[in-house]
DNA sequence: GCAATCCATGCAAGCGTTTTCATAGATCGT
DNA sequence: ACGATCTATGAAAACGCTTGCATGGATTGC
């Protein structure tokens, strides 16, 4: 059999009407008498007749796809937003062009504007950095973009996220409650508008209005590997207490101080500030921010729907509520 | 600005041409004068031109698209699968269109239909059971489909796996020559292919040769939290060897048995069939099966791009070397 | 130097839909 | 019962591109 045996044509033609009213009944249009209508779904069935989305999407202009910006698929903490968001996508019958932008094989900015090619009507973002020659690409289009769990730095853009100054104060308010106070914040990307406009002033901020010296900032720790090899560097400068972007990468600093011979929680404390299942399979389970992944990504998609039914948003930047999780690598209360 | 502003047309008009000999520029086609291609691309910088994907694959039959049918996107095992395909994918120019079926607001077949109905150029299929529904949809089109880390229960599509009755065997193997004789097997779905057609005849097989009584195996343990309950059930059978499928349900069984004062691997051995990250990351770190996941897929995708350029292929079905990794779960050698 | 060949380009017919506009017939109010 | 209003339908023009065919000028062979 072949690729695209039957067309609206040969519909029309078998049920001996135009192929506008085949049209009609395909897009569910009502005005088209019931028999009429009978008719031709007999027909389309009888034809085994599939529409050709690419040439709806020529005429109409709308391919009923949406685009998935995502920095590494392998993440837990993507894979569970882009469920959110596929979860919702299907209810609204989009299909998702996934465009994983962790390799180096292409220019972010290209990939996007492959993207726009491909004229999908909306576009999801999670990187964490929104690259200025990327926001130009979002600037010239008039396709809808919403960002989730991540920001922009000059927050024109809808987003969906947690309120990441109230997580990381209380991150830290754990850890001085538990006595902790030489503290130290590990992270992947310095410069991800989350770290640099959020996390980091208000990390820093802590340090000085508590008095406890420098600020210690760890960079470019995402992995479970480089977490296992920062916690050297960490019980060298006697850090006891850490917040740690990651969770895979605190997991990581966790089983080192365990080798180590470190007594977690009492003489180390670790937070993770993002949480996947991972914190909850290693053992001490991780204290950790849990943000509402699944969510965040089905609001995100939600909102999306609507920009893209050229609805108006009631709110433009929606925080969702997030949830400082007590386990075992911080003291009990 | 608007969402296609500039069009082939403009391009042609400003470069005195004709939108034929834009299209050749545009497509690499050499059949076109030097300086009248620097003309052609001159234009088509200036006026920021970029072609329309679903023009261009209405008027050329191909999308360079592919679709993906995931069983769950949130499972890592699938996310290291997918990244694989992902980069070869990229190399080769072409876009994903992710379907993950894990959720029942859509039939399978209706999902892989959709793809269909987009005029994808291939699919790629990683669902553990095919469904004979989905099977009818592939055998009804001429589009090709590949499967990755999965099998087909009659053979005929192309493949790429690991030796699974070898992996099964090799498991066996090693939990009987650490004396483990209370052999269970636990899986997260009994029909899909690898199980009923692979692993679960060696494992039936294995126990009637070493006369090791009734073979126990437990069905439906996918998650951690599945896994953890399970244990208590292999605990009152006593069983002292068990091979999960999955390394997060093994996690699970894991933790439990260590909650439970179990020692591992003295009194209780634990091989996952899976891998991913999450086998490094538990303690005892897991034993288990070792699938070069990223290759499949990559291996896969380039089966595809190879059916889907009319070539042909040396080998339909591949097996890709697999490893069992002995770590904390059983003894050393 | 002339027919044969090649090269670069243009013309125009699709690709399979949607959608606007026109219209014939049915229905309505009075 | 007659013009006015609806309703169901069809005709045909897009949508933006690819591609087979035709063609005129340049190049080649002898």
């Amino acid at each position: 059999m072949h690729k695209q045996d039957v067309t609206i044509y040969d519909v029309a033609r078998e049920a001996k009407v135009s192929m506008a009213t085949v049209s009609r009944v395909v897009n569910g249009n009502n005005n088209v008498r019931k028999s009429t209508r009978d008719r031709v779904q007999s027909v389309i069935k009888r034809l085994h007749y599939q529409p050709n989305s690419v040439a709806q999407g020529l005429a109409s202009k709308r391919t009923t796809t949406v685009g998935l910006i995502i920095p590494d698929m392998t993440n837990m903490f993507f894979a569970e937003l882009a469920q959110g968001i596929n979860d919702i996508a299907t209810i609204y019958r989009y299909s998702i062009i996934l465009s994983s932008v962790s390799n180096e094989l292409m220019k972010e900015e290209d990939t996007v504007q492959s993207l726009l090619n491909k004229q999908v009507d909306g576009m999801i973002y999670m990187s964490d950095r929104l690259s200025p020659a990327v926001h130009e690409v979002f600037d010239r289009t008039s396709t809808p973009v919403v960002l989730a769990s991540t920001l922009d730095a000059d927050g024109d853009l809808p987003s969906v996220a947690i309120d990441y100054r109230k997580a990381m104060k209380q991150a830290l308010d754990l850890l001085y409650q538990d006595g902790k106070r030489d503290l130290a914040f590990v992270i992947s990307d310095y410069n991800a508008t989350i770290n640099v406009a959020r996390r980091i002033p208000v990390f820093e901020n802590f340090i000085k209005e508590h008095h406890l010296g420098v600020p210690r900032i760890y960079r470019d720790v995402l992995t479970y590997d480089q977490g296992e090899k920062v916690f050297a560097q960490l019980q060298q400068e006697h850090v006891d207490g850490v917040i740690v972007s990651s969770d895979l990468a605190a997991a990581g600093i966790i089983n080192a101080a365990k080798a180590a011979g470190v007594k977690i929680p009492e003489d180390f404390e670790v937070i993770a500030a993002g949480s996947t299942k991972i914190s909850e399979l290693v053992r001490p389970k991780l204290t950790c921010v849990r943000s509402p992944l699944y969510d965040i990504g089905a609001v995100a998609m939600r909102m999306l729907t609507k920009l893209m039914g050229d609805e108006d948003l009631t709110h433009r930047k929606v925080k969702l509520p997030f949830n400082l999780v007590k386990q075992e690598t911080t003291l009990n209360q």
